[in-house]
DNA sequence: ATTAAATGGTAATACTCGTTACCATTTATT
DNA sequence: AATAAATGGTAACGAGTATTACCATTTAAT
């Protein structure tokens, strides 16, 4: 038997079969929440290590580096955004009940702050940017594109392209309010302000605003 | 008389009176390239001086340092947003005529960019994202909520919020297109994808796309 | 003329950070 | 049982950087 200095204090070695999975959502969240707080740049390895408890050696084995583990925070955030827009009836009832879920989602702290370090990082990441979007906003804009398809048939709304309805309604959703909600010049809007929000744009946006 | 080794192989010294403004304008040309090319972070100070011909004191001299100097340069390009809207009679007139110079402006690469520099810095600087919307598009909403106040007492628009119809009216302006083009995922557009898209919005804006 | 102010150039200070290496340790695999 | 794989902990490497200091120099101010 020979005598051995303790090196690992805490618990260390290969992990078991179930700690596995364990070890890594516990890094992906850590590393999120560090990142939404401090930025990219600011943000170093060692912090992310020490706060999700893990080695460097760990984190470079699992995502090959700094800009590795931001990637994949990037792709986990972006799979949130699937959801489809329920038919409600009539026209209005189905962009008020998508406007509220898709301004509700969007204007969370951390999905803006995301969405800033990207914009701030886009020329460094210009791949990421593009998932991002594809995987995110693009979804959603697909699907409108083809409501509005729908609606021209119909002939209840004017024989515009669809693409430009689109990107007109998501914007009327956002708002110049994101603008400054993305420069951190206004506080984070709660349920009740969306949906009021929601239901003026959305009838703006119908019936315009001339009398 | 006494042996000098020669320190200033070009020139230094106190600068005369005419060069002084030249030599502040040069070293904020120089560095908002870079800065725009770079980001805050990436960008060194070191190649601030060597790229404006410039001593690195000189630079702590005047302003302070990196955030000093980066200050110094978000003053200067808010100050550029100072335009008023003119009367052009009918009110699509008007608010076609302010679009095309807002959306002209906004979409210029160099003002994406710093804006997209300045989102990413939000939480390093949050004293200077509320001065650069204070003194850039809040300006422009001001004069826009002033002008909606005015065609409401005449009747023509419908009585909303005049606030919220000035946020509206930017946020179909700038469109989801913007939002891309702030990832970096479109090209600039050029005056004449402008006009037709300040055209579009301004009548969904003031129609609806109801038939 | 003398002093003060501002500059250029170089070097040094005093860090921070991404990445890799090494060793003992624990578990999976064969 | 023996080997491979993955980990924790610490240290080291190497590169970069914001900031300051020092000296000679040139011009402004008194």
């Amino acid at each position: 038997m020979k005598m051995t200095t303790l090196k690992c204090s805490v618990k260390c070695g290969r992990p078991a079969k179930g700690e596995e999975q364990q070890s890594r959502d516990r890094l992906l969240d850590a590393a999120l929440q560090l990142f939404l707080e401090q930025g990219y740049g600011n943000l170093s390895m060692e912090t992310i290590a020490k706060e999700a408890r893990v080695s460097l050696r760990t984190i470079y084995n699992q995502f090959g580096g700094k800009a590795g583990i931001f990637g994949a925070l990037v792709k986990r955030c972006s799979d949130q955004f699937a959801d489809s827009l329920a038919d409600q009836g009539s026209l209005e009832d189905t962009l008020n009940s998508f406007g509220k879920k898709f301004l509700f989602r969007v204007s969370r702290p951390d999905v803006v702050r995301m969405r800033a370090i990207l914009i701030g990082e886009a020329m460094r990441f210009p791949d990421l940017a593009t998932e991002f979007y594809q995987q995110g906003p693009g979804r959603t804009r697909a699907s409108l594109i083809e409501l509005f398809r729908q609606y021209q048939q119909t002939g209840e709304i004017k024989n515009v392209p669809p693409e430009f309805l689109a990107d007109q309604y998501i914007s009327a959703l956002r708002n110049e309010r994101f603008q400054r909600l993305q420069l951190g010049l206004e506080p984070t809007p709660d349920e009740a302000e969306i949906d009021a929000w929601v239901l003026q744009a959305t009838r703006l946006f119908l019936q315009g605003c001339l009398k």
